[in-house]
DNA sequence: AGCCTACGCGCC
DNA sequence: AAAGGGCGCGTAGGCT
C-alpha cells in the first residue's frame, strides 16, 4: 500500500457512451494533462496493454461503473469516492453522486439532479448516454481531468495531506478489490450447505414449502402457550405470554433466555432455525450462490465510517452455523485471517494511552486489562472497554467504566472528547481523516434548555449523536487500518502470483482462496500487509495489530 | 399491490 | 435514574 503520488504516472480514462471504446489521456504528477488525448476502439485491450507495460494509476469517475469490463489493474483513483472524502474534509456534506455533481461544484454551477432519483434509469437514450450527469456541452474526459486535478490540490491543501493521500489510495484500492471479489465470488459448496441444512431442518421440502421441523415447533409453541399464535409475530407472542403471567419487554432472544417457561425454549429454537431457513436456506443458495460461488455485491464506502456494505445475499452476516459451506476448491486452501481486538487496539494507538498500549502489547488485551485494573476479571474488563467505546454508561457497565476512566485516562479522554463534539453538533475524524457526517437538522438541538431533568427529546438526541461520534472515531479508524491492510494485501498477492484471490472481506477479516502450495506464502503476505498497515496508519505506535491466520479447507475450521 | 415502519436477528 | 456503535434483510402489519 502506498499513498497516492510517488513513482509512476496517471492516466485519465472514460468509456464511450456506447460500445467497447474509450478515450485516455496521460497526466502529470499534479494531474495536468501531458500530451494529447487518445481515442481507442477497445478500451479493455488498451488498459491491459498499458497496465502490463507501465502499471500507471488509473483515474476514472467511478470504479463501479467502468472497472467490471476491464482487465485487472494495480492502482486507481476513484474520483467519486475521493470526492466524498474531500467533501467531508472541507465540511461540505453533500453526497458526491456523480462526476457531473463534482464538476458543477468545481465550477460553482447548479448541481444535476440525484442519480438515484426515481426515473433516472429510464431516461431517454439521448440523455442516458451521459451517465456522468454532465451538461451536454461538457466533455466527460475534460471534466474528469479537471475534477481530478482539483482533488489533488484539495488533498494537498488539507491539514494532513499525507494521511488523506493514503486514505484516497486505500479507498480506491478497496473499490478495485470489491469489484474483483464480487466477480470472483466466495467458494460455496452446495453439498456441504445441503448437509448442514438437512442436519438442522431435515430434508429439503418440495416446492419451497416450510420444513416440517418449523411447522412442528410452531405447533408445540402454540400448545405451550395455550392459544394459537404466529411465532413470527411479536404482537401475538407478547400478549400470549402475558396471559400466562409472564411479563416480557420484547420477544428478543436475550429476554426469552431469561424466563423459565417451556414456550421460551421452543421459541428460541424456532427463531434460530427459521432464520437459517429464510435467510440462508435452499432458496437463498439458488438466488445468491449458484454454481459453487456466492457472489454478493460489495459496496466500498457504503457505510459512513468507511466500512463496506453489501447488496444482496447478506454477505456480511454469514451465520457461524453455516460457515462449513465455505469450502476451498480441490487442491486449494482458504487462508482466513482476522484482526483480533482491532477496535481496542485502535483506541490504544490513537490515544497513545500508556496503560492501554502496554495491555495491547501483552497479547490478549482484555486479559492484560483484567490483570492491571480489574482484579483479574476479564469479563468485566471487556464490558468496561466496550462500554467506553460504545457510550454505554448504565447497568452493569457503570462500575467497570469508572475503573477504565481511572486506569486509562488518555483513552477515555479521547472518547469523551469525541462524544462532547458530537453532542455539540460538531464533526469528528478518523486517524486518516475520514469525517463523520454532520448531524441532520432533526438532530441539531439546544441542549442548554431543560438540563435539570436531562431527558428532553433534544437532549436524548444529543446524547445519541454523541455516542455515534464517540464510536465513529474508533470504527472509522479501524476501517482505515483494515482498508490499508486490504490494499497492501491485494498488492502483495499479485506478487505471489495470479492464482491466489481475495474472496471475502468483512470489517476486520479477510479470506484468500489459493492453490495449496502457495498457502504459506499467502499467510506471510497477510502478516506483512497487517504490519504495513499498522506503520502507514499509526506510525510509530507500539501497539501491535496481529492477524490470526489459518490455512483451512473450510471456513468453519478457522476458529 | 406496493410502500413504509417496527421489530428482530445475523454479522462486525 | 437511565442512557450501548455500525450495517442488511426478513416478516408483520398498517398505510395509500
Amino acid at each position: 500500500m502506498e499513498a497516492e503520488g510517488g513513482h509512476g504516472y496517471r492516466v485519465a480514462v472514460v468509456g464511450d457512451p456506447v460500445g467497447p471504446g474509450g478515450r485516455l489521456r496521460r497526466l502529470g504528477e499534479d494531474g495536468t494533462p501531458v500530451g494529447a488525448e487518445r481515442p481507442v476502439p477497445d478500451l479493455a485491450a488498451e488498459v491491459g496493454r498499458r497496465e502490463a507495460a507501465d502499471a500507471p494509476r488509473w483515474v476514472w469517475a467511478s470504479t463501479d461503473e467502468l472497472y467490471p469490463g476491464l482487465p485487472r489493474v494495480g492502482r486507481c483513483h476513484d474520483v467519486k469516492l475521493v470526492e466524498s472524502l474531500l467533501l467531508g474534509q472541507e465540511g461540505r456534506h453533500g453526497r458526491p453522486r456523480s462526476l457531473g455533481a463534482a464538476w458543477a461544484r468545481l465550477h460553482e454551477r447548479p448541481e444535476p439532479p440525484d442519480t438515484a432519483e426515481p426515473g433516472a434509469e429510464d431516461q431517454p437514450v439521448l440523455f442516458a448516454a451521459d451517465r456522468h450527469h454532465l451538461p451536454p456541452d461538457t466533455d466527460p474526459l475534460a471534466a474528469l481531468i479537471a475534477v481530478h486535478a482539483a482533488q489533488l490540490r484539495r488533498i494537498a491543501a488539507g491539514e494532513h495531506p499525507d494521511r488523506m493521500r493514503l486514505l484516497a489510495a486505500a479507498e480506491s484500492a478497496g473499490a478495485l478489490a470489491a469489484a474483483e471479489m464480487g466477480h470472483d465470488g466466495l467458494p460455496w459448496s452446495a453439498a456441504a450447505h445441503d448437509e448442514l441444512l438437512t442436519g438442522l431442518l431435515g430434508p429439503r421440502p418440495a416446492g419451497g414449502a416450510r420444513p416440517a421441523v418449523l411447522t412442528e415447533l410452531a405447533a408445540r409453541i402454540q400448545e405451550a402457550l395455550g392459544q394459537p399464535v404466529n411465532p413470527d409475530s411479536p404482537a401475538q407472542v407478547l400478549p400470549a405470554f402475558a396471559r400466562l403471567g409472564v411479563q416480557l419487554p420484547s420477544t428478543r432472544s436475550h429476554e426469552l433466555r431469561r424466563i423459565d417457561h417451556p414456550a421460551a425454549a421452543l421459541l428460541l429454537r424456532y427463531k434460530e432455525l427459521s432464520r437459517i431457513h429464510v435467510a440462508h436456506g435452499w432458496a437463498w443458495r439458488e438466488r445468491w450462490a449458484p454454481g459453487g460461488r456466492f457472489r454478493p455485491e460489495y459496496v466500498a464506502g457504503g457505510v459512513v465510517t468507511g466500512r463496506w456494505a453489501t447488496r444482496g445475499g447478506g454477505a456480511l452476516q454469514i451465520p457461524r452455523l453455516l460457515r462449513g459451506a465455505v469450502v476451498a476448491d480441490p487442491g486449494h486452501r482458504l487462508v482466513v485471517a482476522d484482526a483480533g481486538q482491532l477496535e481496542p487496539r485502535v483506541l490504544a494507538a490513537m490515544s497513545r494511552d500508556t496503560g492501554l498500549t502496554r495491555a495491547a502489547a501483552a497479547g490478549d488485551l482484555y486479559a492484560a486489562l483484567a490483570k492491571d485494573a480489574f482484579d483479574g476479571d476479564r469479563g468485566r474488563a471487556k464490558i468496561g472497554l466496550l462500554a467506553a467505546m460504545y457510550g454505554q454508561t448504565g447497568g452493569e457497565a457503570g462500575q467497570p467504566l469508572a475503573v477504565m476512566r481511572r486506569s486509562y485516562p488518555a483513552a477515555l479522554a479521547l472518547l469523551e472528547a469525541a462524544a462532547r463534539t458530537g453532542e455539540a453538533g460538531g464533526v469528528v475524524r478518523s486517524q486518516l481523516g475520514r469525517t463523520s457526517p454532520a448531524p441532520s437538522a432533526g438532530r441539531l438541538f439546544d441542549d442548554s434548555a431543560d438540563s435539570e431533568d436531562g431527558a428532553t427529546p433534544d437532549r436524548r438526541a444529543a446524547r445519541s449523536w454523541g455516542r455515534f461520534t464517540r464510536n465513529f472515531v474508533i470504527q472509522a479508524s479501524a476501517a482505515d487500518w483494515a482498508l490499508a491492510m486490504l490494499a497492501a494485501l491485494r498488492r502483495r498477492l499479485a506478487e505471489v502470483g495470479p492464482e491466489p484471490r481475495l474472496v471475502f472481506f468483512q470489517h476486520d477479516e479477510v479470506i484468500v482462496h489459493t492453490p495449496t502450495p502457495l498457502a504459506a506464502e499467502v499467510a506471510a503476505a497477510v502478516t506483512a500487509a497487517g504490519e504495513e498497515a499498522r506503520r502507514l496508519v499509526f506510525g510509530a505506535t507500539e501497539v501491535p495489530f496481529p492477524l490470526d491466520t489459518h490455512a483451512v479447507r473450510s471456513y468453519a475450521d478457522a476458529k
